[in-house]
RNA sequence: GUCCCCGUAGCUCAAUUGGAUAGAGUGUUGGCCUCCGAAGCCGAAGGUUACAGGUUCGACUCCUGUCGGGGAUACCA
C-alpha cells in the first residue's frame, strides 16, 4: 500500500497544479510537530503563492475547494500564513492497521517500482591487522544503509573493500616465511592466533632490524609479481585473518560476507590501466616526479593546484587508484546507478577529488549518483579519541565482550531467577545491541562519545529500552494465551476495528507512518531518523499501555488494544532485527 | 593560507534539509504500582540555537563576516 504522506502529497500537488496552472508547486506534506495542527501539514501553498504573486490564505481556500480527501481526512483547516492542516479520520486509519495487520512479511509496505542498483561500500577493514574500534562505525552504518535500501525494494551490492594488499603484507609474509620455513609445504597447518601480536611482531622487527626490512620489501616486489610462492603465502594470512573478522560480523549482526569481499587485491591488475587511461585522456600529467590529476580548483596549503596523485614516483599506485578503477568496476560491471562510500568524514577530500576525477575522464556522468556517507570519530568520556587506559588501540572484540559482560550484570541483577542459557542469549541481545543502537541514534555526522554507562542505560533512547518495551509486549501476549486467548488467532481476520481512547488513536497514528521513517532514513542514510521514530513509537505504546489495560478491557476493546500491541510489537521487531541487525528477546 | 564538519537546556543529543510556540533523554524536582513487567508513565523547572549583519510571509537550517573546537590539505589509507 502507498505511504500515506506519498498519497497526500500526490494529491495535493494535483490540486494545487489545477488552481494555479502552474506545474513544480509541491505540496510538501510534512508530520505536524504540534498535535494542535493536526496529523499532517501542507507547507507548499505559501511558495506557490508566491510564486503567482498571489495572497497564500485565499490560494489556500481555492485549494481546499478543489481537494478531495474525504477518504482520508477530515475536512482541511486553513491556519496561520497559508497552511493547510490535516486530521485522519478514525476510520481510515482503522483500515491502514488492518492493512498491515494481513501483511506479516512487510507489514503493509510497498516495493519501490523501479528498483535501481545499489552499490554500498563499507567496512573495509585492513586485514593485517585486528579490527578495532574505528571500523565500528562505518561497518555497522554501513550495514543499516544496506537493509534499509535492500528492503525498500532496490538491488544492493555490498563491497567489503578490504585492506589485503599494502606494503604492511611484506613484512607478515616474511615473518611467517622466517617462523615457519616449511609452510609452503602445508600452509594449512599454520594458525595465526593472535592477529595482532603478529602484526606488532613484525612492525618491531621492521622497525630495528635492516635485512629484514629488506626481506619485506622484496617481498611486497615479489607479490606485486604475482611470485607463486608468495601468493600462496599472502593467501594464507588473507585466510587467517578472516577467521578473525568473520566471527565479529557475524556478532554483531552484520550482513557482510565473505562474497561481498572485494578489496585492493582485487583491482591490483587493474591499475596501470586507469593510468594510461588518464595519460591518454590527457588528464594525468607528471608533477615533482608522481602522477597526478588535477580535478577541480582543490589548493594545497601554498596556493597552488592539489593534485590527485595516481602513481608515484617510485612507479607504485595508491589508494586514489584503486578507488578509480573500483569505481569503474562497479558502474561498468555492477552497474550501479548509485555507489554509496561509507567513511570517515577525514576522507571527504579524497572523495571529492575522486568523483570529480572520474566525472572528468568520462567513468560516470550525471545519471549516477555519488554519495560519501561520512560519519565522526569515536571519543571516549573525556572527548579525546577512543583509547585503552594504556592509550592504545581498543580492539573490536574486547570491546564487544565488555558490554555483553556488563548486559549480563544487569540481566543477572533484574531477572536472577531466569535459566542460565536464556540469560547468556539475553546478554548478547543487549550487549551488542546496546553498542549498535548507541551508534546508530546518533547523528552520524557529529563525533561520537562512547559510554558504556550511557548506551546500556535502562532509561532513555537505549537498545534496553527499546528491547523492554517489545518484551513486555510479549509478556501480554503469553499472559493472554494462559487466559486461553491466542493473539495470532484472535487477530487473523479481524476486520474492524473502533478506537476509544486517546492513547490508542496516538499510537495507531505512529504504526501507519512506519513506512515514511523508513524512506527518508533510507534516502538520508541517516539510521538515526529510524532509531527516533521507533522511539517515539515505544513511548506512544508505553503512553497507551498505562492508560489502556488490554487484558481486562471488553472483547471488543480487547481486541483493538491487542492488535495495538501486537503490531508495536511487528514494527519494534522489524524495524531492530531486520532494519538495524539488533536482536528482541522475549523476556529481559 | 585554502577547503570541509561542528558550536542548540547544567550534561549527552534531536529537529525529516526553509515551516507555526526549537524537542527528547539525563540530571534537579513533584506525583502514579491491592491494576497486563515501575527497565515504565504523568507534571514542573531549565534556551538571545556561539556572536553580528543579511535574504523573506517565515531562519537552528540559506548568504556574508567574526570568535571558538575538530579535521583535511603531494607521493599512508
Amino acid at each position: 500500500m502507498k505511504s500515506i504522506t506519498d498519497t497526500l502529497e500526490q494529491r495535493i500537488s494535483q490540486a494545487i497544479g489545477k488552481v494555479t496552472g502552474q506545474k513544480g508547486c509541491p505540496a510538501l506534506v510534512s508530520v505536524s510537530k504540534n498535535p494542535k495542527f493536526g496529523d499532517y501539514q501542507v507547507n507548499g501553498v505559501m511558495a506557490a503563492a508566491k510564486k503567482m504573486k498571489t495572497n497564500p490564505r485565499q490560494l489556500a481556500e481555492q485549494i481546499v475547494e478543489e481537494l478531495d480527501l474525504d477518504d482520508i481526512c477530515q475536512p482541511p483547516e486553513i491556519a496561520g500564513p497559508g497552511f493547510i492542516n490535516l486530521r485522519l479520520k478514525d476510520e481510515f486509519v482503522a483500515g491502514r492497521l488492518l492493512e498491515i495487520n494481513s501483511d506479516k512479511d512487510r507489514l503493509g509496505i510497498e516495493k519501490v517500482k523501479m528498483p535501481k542498483t545499489v552499490v554500498v561500500d563499507y567496512s573495509g577493514p585492513n586485514i593485517a591487522k585486528q579490527m578495532h574500534v574505528g571500523h565500528l562505525r562505518s561497518t555497522i552504518i554501513g550495514d543499516c544503509i544496506s537493509r534499509m535500501v535492500e528492503f525498500e525494494g532496490h538491488i544492493v551490492v555490498r563491497q567489503n573493500h578490504i585492506g589485503d594488499w599494502g606494503t604492511q603484507f611484506g613484512m607478515l609474509i616474511a615473518l611467517l616465511k622466517e617462523q615457519y620455513p616449511d609452510i609452503l609445504e602445508n600452509p594449512g597447518s599454520v594458525e595465526i592466533a593472535d592477529l595482532e601480536g603478529f602484526y606488532q611482531e613484525a612492525k618491531a622487527k621492521s622497525d630495528n632490524n635492516e635485512a629484514f626490512t629488506q626481506t619485506a620489501r622484496d617481498e611486497v616486489v615479489k607479490l606485486h609479481n604475482h611470485d607463486k610462492d608468495t601468493i600462496t603465502i599472502w593467501q594464507h594470512i588473507v585466510d587467517e585473518s578472516r577467521k578473525h573478522y568473520l566471527p565479529i560480523y557475524q556478532q554483531l549482526s552484520v550482513t557482510l560476507n565473505t562474497k561481498d569481499e572485494r578489496g585492493e587485491s582485487f583491482y591490483a591488475d587493474k591499475l596501470a590501466d586507469v593510468v594510461e587511461q588518464l595519460k591518454a585522456k590527457k588528464l594525468a600529467v607528471e608533477s615533482d616526479g608522481a602522477m597526478c590529476v588535477f580535478p577541480g580548483d582543490f589548493k594545497n596549503k601554498d596556493g597552488e593546484p592539489l593534485p590527485f596523485i595516481i602513481q608515484k614516483s617510485d612507479g607504485a599506485f595508491l589508494y586514489a587508484t584503486t578507488d578509480l578503477a573500483a569505481m569503474r568496476f562497479r558502474i561498468d560491471e555492477l552497474k550501479a546507478d548509485k555507489i554509496i562510500y561509507v567513511t570517515d568524514a577525514r576522507q571527504s577530500l579524497h572523495f571529492q577529488m575522486l568523483f570529480e576525477t572520474a566525472k572528468m575522464a568520462g567513468w560516470t556522468n550525471d545519471d549516477i549518483n555519488l554519495m560519501h556517507v561520512t560519519f565522526g570519530t569515536m571519543l571516549g568520556t573525556d572527548g579525546k579519541p577512543f583509547k585503552t587506559r594504556t592509550g592504545g588501540t581498543v580492539k573490536l572484540k574486547d570491546l564487544l565482550e565488555e558490554a555483553v559482560q556488563r548486559a549480563t550484570a544487569a540481566v543477572e541483577e533484574k531477572n536472577p531467577d531466569l535459566p542460565a542459557e536464556q540469560k547468556k542469549q539475553i546478554a548478547k541481545a543487549i550487549g551488542i545491541g546496546a553498542v549498535k543502537y548507541a551508534d546508530y541514534s546518533n547523528n552520524r555526522n557529529s563525533d561520537f562519545i562512547f559510554s558504556f554507562d550511557k548506551m546500556l542505560a535502562m532509561e532513555g533512547n537505549t537498545a534496553p529500552y527499546m528491547q523492554y518495551a517489545y518484551a513486555r509486549i510479549k509478556s501480554i501476549e503469553r499472559k493472554a494465551e494462559d487466559n486461553g486467548v491466542n493473539t495470532q488467532n484472535k487477530l487473523t481476520g479481524i476486520k474492524q476495528l473502533a478506537f476509544t481512547e486517546e492513547a490508542e488513536k496516538e499510537l495507531a497514528k505512529m504504526l501507519i507512518r512506519y513506512d515514511q521513517a523508513i524512506a527518508v532514513a533510507a534516502e538520508e542514510c541517516r539510521p538515526n531518523y529510524l532509531t527516533s521514530y521507533l522511539y517515539d513509537l515505544a513511548q506512544s505504546f508505553s503512553r497507551f499501555y498505562n492508560a489502556c489495560p488490554v487484558l481486562k478491557a471488553s472483547s471488543d476493546q480487547r481486541a483493538v488494544r491487542l492488535l495495538l500491541c501486537d503490531l508495536t510489537a511487528r514494527t519494534i521487531k522489524h524495524g531492530l532485527t531486520e532494519l538495524l541487525g539488533i536482536e528482541v528477546v522475549e523476556q529481559m
